[in-house]
DNA sequence: TACGATGATTTTTTT
DNA sequence: AATCATCGTA
């Protein structure tokens, strides 16, 4: 994330940054919607913006900014308190940025906010809060206490549940037409799955459990009372959100109950960036922004692209124009360039990886560091032969997206202790922890979970219960963990490597390679060192997940060169030298699983748009001719010729170079063949004669 | 009741 | 490739 714009603000921009302030409104502006193309330099007016609040006089406490991820509000802070600095004073600056205190994602600000009002209403201020995964595994147990998992036919997955579930939340749309335009081979079950669902809210509210959804959708109950929401909204001079094309029903609700006038509201987004519908987020959001008010939002339209070159414009154009929505914007630049973006045909995926891996060191040679570069792909597996091979050559990476550090069962198991003793009604957390010990199943496990649940005091509780009958001596190792950890004798960060002490063991039996995982296991202890509390730690970590994985454990050092490895959604807002587009064939992007509908079709087509206009000099959009298909019995053959990818025609053509690679490998190939050939012409004269 | 083995079914993208 | 349900065995 450098800064793409070193120049001063441009005219548009300005307007932007200047919009409500200093009129007599006062700060607390009318609502403003920026639509701001990729590359225009939007998170750098909006930086602009919020400095110049600011420095109006508005206290930067009480401005909140809510944007997509963790890593992007703590760009905005540090660019906000550089500009502040400068005009100000760098003491200055630097306090009033450091006093961007609400500054983060929708789920992070809402759990913030539900802790601090949660007496109100009416929940356990000492919630934890349950990741994807871990909202899975209790609709399963659900699942099977209401005897789902043996009907006749198969009943849909707990992930589909879920996936059901969540999507009825935050589209806020009745189930019935939620199954019919997203899950049609699931309407049968429609009954089935509202008893479900009612019974998995039920055992949340029990345990005393948010998932992901609750922090939106308890917020938004919340702010329906209007007293709570005056309240509420009165606290903020003004609200930023960046990355509105991505938000959902449940989330703009939100929004326009805290500032039912529009008054304060700033939100800011590209309609053609739109890649998140399958976490239920509607473009329509940021479309009918303006209209929500009266007077409408003023609209302000950044097009003016700093990032990349006009070529590579002119392609990323040309895809979203072919778009069956016409979009607001068409970007331009200053940048000329005489290279066109390279598409470039590869034989398999081995090749593919090969071609990428020459052009990255080729780059490398011209001056472009590793860091400058990145390699970019619809789904995470897509670039599995590219690690194999950047593995053997020796080159680092680390990969963003896909399966994370947290995801892995050990670091699961240490979680579920500390979240287990921080609250001890969270039944996912305790099952899995139980099951831990050899001897103990999911019936022993049921049963001291009851027990548990019926007591006030569940961790005394679990001290007096008898010990399931085959649970051996690990149950007393057990019991003592939990009620030391709970005793708060140790004090954070102390508390994680004594629940590390009491895991050792079982990690040593359970999995061959224990000591990579242990390593894990250490790193974690790290990370925990740098939180005030457990409570902290375990919030933090499930809403904003270290998101990179590289090939060694743990991420490298900052100042290390490494190629970036990213899926295209984890991309977003980010921008590089080169960047590498792989598998851009029909069957991977569009994915050929969610091409069911047009909207998903165009969402697909957004996606590849994201993907090139992250690119700054030198864009390579690589398509294999076949590709094999793991795991699927395919019938017969195990791979599949692939082509092109639809979002770029034939008439589309002439804005790249098309290339195949190897370069005339065929050709050298048979040359050098050619030059091994050595024949004894005169022998066989003379043999005709013999 | 725990747990390993076997056979069937499958969605990707993330807070 | 991975997960899920069911069956057989201790």
């Amino acid at each position: 994330m450098s800064n793409p714009q070193r120049t001063p603000l441009n005219a548009m921009q300005q307007q932007a940054v200047d919009h409500g302030i200093g009129s007599h409104f006062g700060p607390l502006s009318a609502p403003l919607l920026v639509i701001a193309g990729a590359g225009s330099g939007k998170t750098n007016t909006l930086a602009h913006r919020v400095a110049k609040m600011i420095q109006a006089g508005i206290d930067p406490r009480r401005i909140l900014l809510m944007t997509f991820s963790r890593r992007a509000a703590a760009e905005m802070t540090r660019r906000v308190e550089t500009i502040c600095a400068k005009t100000m004073g760098s003491a200055v600056g630097t306090a009033l940025a450091d006093a961007m205190t609400w500054a983060g994602t929708f789920h992070a600000v809402g759990a913030r906010l539900l802790r601090e009002y949660a007496e109100q209403i009416g929940l356990q201020p000492n919630f934890t809060i349950h990741d994807r995964e871990d909202s899975a595994d209790l609709m399963n147990l659900q699942r099977h206490q209401l005897g789902f998992s043996k009907t006749e036919n198969r009943f849909p997955t707990k992930g589909t549940c879920l996936a059901i579930y969540s999507r009825v939340v935050n589209s806020e749309t009745p189930l019935e037409a939620v199954l019919k335009t997203h899950f049609p081979w699931c309407s049968a079950w429609e009954l089935e799955l509202r008893k479900l669902f009612a019974s998995y809210v039920e055992a949340k509210q029990a345990q005393g459990v948010l998932d992901y959804d609750d922090l939106l959708l308890y917020w938004a109950q919340m702010v329906a009372d209007p007293t709570l929401a005056a309240d509420i909204g009165d606290r903020f001079d003004h609200i930023f959100v960046d990355e509105y094309q991505d938000t959902n029903r449940l989330q703009s609700s939100i929004l326009f109950a805290l500032k039912p006038s529009g008054c304060g509201l700033t939100v800011v987004g590209d309609d053609a960036q739109s890649i998140y519908g399958f976490r239920a987020a509607t473009v329509r959001n940021i479309l009918d922004f303006p209209d929500q008010f009266a007077p409408p939002a003023a609209v302000i339209t950044l097009d003016q692209n700093y990032r990349s070159t006009q070529p590579i414009l002119n392609a990323a154009n040309g895809v979203i124009g072919l778009a069956a929505e016409r979009f607001t914007k068409d970007l331009w630049t200053d940048r000329q360039s005489s290279e066109l973006p390279v598409l470039a045909s590869v034989r398999d995926e081995m090749e593919q990886a090969r071609y990428v891996v020459e052009r990255v060191l080729e780059n490398r040679e011209g001056g472009a560091t590793l860091k400058q570069q990145a390699v970019l792909f619809r789904t995470s597996s897509h670039s599995g032969h590219l690690e194999i091979e950047l593995t053997r050559r020796n080159i680092p990476f680390v990969k963003f997206g896909g399966l994370k550090f947290l995801d892995t069962a050990h670091v699961k198991d240490l979680l579920a202790l500390l979240r287990f003793v921080e609250n001890p009604r969270d039944r996912v957390a305790g099952f899995r922890i139980l099951q831990l010990l050899p001897g103990v199943g999911p019936s022993s496990a049921q049963r001291v979970l009851d027990a548990m649940a019926e007591q006030a005091d569940p961790i005394v509780a679990l001290a007096e219960i008898a010990p399931p009958p085959r649970a051996g001596e690990g149950w007393v190792g057990l019991v003592e963990t939990v009620q030391q950890l709970a005793s708060a004798k140790i004090g954070w960060p102390g508390e994680i490597g004594c629940a590390r002490a009491w895991y050792a063991p079982h990690l040593e039996r359970i999995h061959e390679d224990a000591d990579a995982r242990q390593l894990d296991l250490l790193q974690l202890e790290q990370i925990a060192a740098g939180y005030p509390s457990r409570a902290r730690f375990l919030t933090d970590l499930t809403l904003d997940p270290p998101d990179a994985t590289s090939d060694q454990a743990g991420v490298p050092l900052l100042d290390e060169d490494y190629l970036i490895l990213s899926t295209i959604h984890s991309a977003k807002g980010q921008e590089w030298k080169s960047v590498f587009v792989l598998n851009a064939v029909d069957g991977c992007i569009p994915s050929d699983l969610g091409t069911g509908t047009t909207a998903e079709i165009e969402e697909e087509r957004r996606l590849l748009y994201v993907a090139m206009t992250r690119a700054k000099d030198n864009l390579y959009l690589v398509t294999p001719r076949r590709f094999y298909t793991h795991g699927q019995p395919t019938m017969g053959d195990r791979h599949v010729f692939a082509s092109r990818t639809r979002f770029i025609p034939t008439s589309l053509l002439p804005l790249f170079e098309s290339l195949s690679w190897p370069v005339l490998a065929t050709q050298v190939a048979r040359e050098a063949a050619a030059n091994q050939v050595r024949i004894d012409v005169g022998a066989r004269m003379r043999s005709m004669w013999s």
